[in-house]
DNA sequence: TCATTTTCAATCATTTTCATTCAAAAGGAA
DNA sequence: TTCCTTTTGAATGAAAATGATTGAAAATGA
C-alpha cells in the first residue's frame, strides 16, 4: 500500500468520523500501529488532523479562531495596558470607532455600561460589545479570517455615514519616515477613511511594531495620535516631534 | 472508547439538556465514575462546562447569548430539516442571501466547501461560515441583539450593492390575507430589500408561524416561495394557490 | 442538631498508548 | 548485481489513562 494511498484512507475515515483510534486506523488500511503513529505525525505536522491520545480527530473547523487567538497571546500585557489607556480617553456621549486587531480588542472590557456609541469592521466584537450594553454599529464588507476585519467597497461606503469624536485604529508598522503601514491595502484603505473621519485618531501599537514597514502605507505620522508601550530612546524622541504619543508602562 | 470522543459526548449531551449526573454521563459513555469525574475536570479547565455537585452543568457565555440559544431550542427538528431542504436548493456558483435567524441559521452546516458567496446581515454567522471555506459579506447596520441582525439605513445601502441567485429569510408570521410579517419594522425593510434583489427568494417557516400575524408587513405571500414542515391542511392549500411550497417532513 | 447517604479528591495498581530505537524489507541509482 | 536511502514492523521503557479503593467533605432528612 502506498504511503500517500494511506493518508488518503486516514483523512477520510476522519471526514466522516470526528474521531478515529490507533486500531482502527491500522485495522482499516493494513498497517502495522507503527506506521499509523508515524502517519498521524506526519499528517499532524501538515495540519489536516489533530493527534489525541490514543488516535487522532478532525481538525476543529475554524480556520480562523486558532490564529486570532495566537495572536492575541503575542505581547498580552502590553496590549491589555494600552487598550486600558485608550478606553481612558473615552468620555460620555462619544460617538467611536474601533479597528479590528487583538490590541483594539482590548479596549472593549472597558466600555461596560459607558454611554457611547461605537462602530467596528471587526463582526467579532459585536456579541461582547452588545454584552456591555453598548449601542453597536457594524461596517459592511468582506469578511477576512486572517484579522476578523470587515473590507472592501462595502466596508467604506458604510464608514462615510459616519462621523466620529474618536477613532482607535490597530496597525503593523510605524516607521519615522515611511509613516504608518499594514499588509493589505484593502484594510489600510478602511483605517485610513476611518482615521479621516474622526476628530482624533488614535494608533494603538505595541513596541515590537516599531520602525516596521508593511506593504500598505496608511498614512503618515502626524495623521494620527499614538498609544504605546515603547519605552523612551531616539526613535521614539523623533516621532513626538511630529505627533502626540501616550506612553503607557507595564 | 478515546479520551476525546468522551469528551464530545460528554458536551453534546449537556448541550441538549441542562445539567447532567455523574451517573448518567457514566453510563452514557460505558466509563467509570472516576474517568468521569476526570473528564469534568480537564473540561472544566477548559472552560467547556460548570461543574456541580454530583455532575456538570452548561456553562453560559454572557449576557447575551442565551436568548438566542433559547429560542434555538424552540422547535428544533423542524428547523434543522426546513435548513436542510433549503441548502438542497442551492448550487454551484449560486450568490445567496440568508436572513438572520435560528431557522435560517440551520442552513449553514451544509455549506461546507461548497463553491458560493454569502451574503448576510447576521453578525454571528460569519466565523461560521469562513470556517467552513465560504466566501462571507456582511452588511452594515446597527447590531441587534435580540435577533442578532443588522439592520437600518446602512444595512439597507450596503445591501443594495448586491445581486441574489437565491435569498432565504426568515419570517415571524404568514398569513393568506395578511401575507410576511415581522415584529420590527427596520428588519422588514431588510428582509423586504432581500427578497427584492434575488431572482429567487425563501420563506423559511416552521408550522408554528402559520396564520400567525406581527407587526409589521413584509410582503405578499407570492413575493416570496415557502420552505416549511407544516403538514397539509386548508391553510396551506390556500396558500399553495397563491406560491410554491416545499414541505419537508420530520 | 445528628445520623445517614451521596459525592468528592487523592492514591494505587493495572492497562493502554507513546516515543525511541533497531533491524529487516523495499525500492532507486550506478 | 551492489550500495544507499527510505519505509516498515517489532521491541523497549516511559508516560498517560483507567478503574477501584479509601477517608474526607458535602448534601439530605429526620
Amino acid at each position: 500500500m502506498l504511503t500517500t494511498k494511506r493518508h488518503e484512507i486516514i483523512l477520510a475515515l476522519l471526514k466522516k468520523r470526528k474521531t478515529a483510534s490507533i486500531h482502527e486506523l491500522s485495522e482499516h488500511t493494513g498497517a502495522s500501529i507503527s506506521t499509523i503513529r508515524r502517519d498521524l505525525e506526519k499528517l499532524e505536522q501538515e495540519e489536516k488532523l489533530k493527534r489525541v491520545h490514543g488516535g487522532a480527530s478532525q481538525i476543529t473547523n475554524n480556520r480562523y479562531e486558532p490564529e486570532l487567538e495566537e495572536k492575541q497571546g503575542l505581547n498580552e500585557p502590553a496590549k491589555a495596558e494600552i487598550g486600558k489607556a485608550a478606553a481612558e480617553l473615552i468620555e460620555e456621549g462619544d460617538c467611536l470607532f474601533i479597528d479590528a486587531g487583538t490590541t483594539t480588542q482590548q479596549i472593549l472590557p472597558h466600555l461596560e455600561d459607558k454611554n457611547v456609541v461605537v462602530v467596528t469592521n471587526a463582526y467579532h466584537f459585536v456579541t461582547t460589545l452588545l454584552g456591555l450594553g453598548v449601542e453597536v454599529y457594524l461596517t459592511g464588507g468582506r469578511a477576512k479570517a486572517k484579522t476578523g476585519a470587515l473590507i472592501g467597497v462595502q466596508a467604506e461606503e458604510t464608514l462615510q455615514s459616519f462621523r466620529f469624536d474618536k477613532s482607535f485604529i490597530g496597525m503593523n508598522g510605524i516607521h519615522a519616515k515611511h509613516g504608518y503601514t499594514t499588509p493589505d491595502p484593502e484594510e489600510a484603505r478602511v483605517k485610513r477613511l476611518a482615521m479621516d473621519l474622526s476628530k482624533r485618531a488614535f494608533v494603538l501599537m505595541d513596541d515590537s511594531k516599531f520602525q516596521q514597514v508593511s506593504f500598505s502605507k496608511v498614512g503618515d505620522i502626524r495623521d494620527a495620535e499614538i498609544i504605546t508601550n515603547r519605552e523612551e530612546d531616539s526613535i521614539l524622541s523623533e516621532i513626538q516631534k511630529t505627533t502626540r504619543v501616550k506612553v503607557v508602562k507595564i
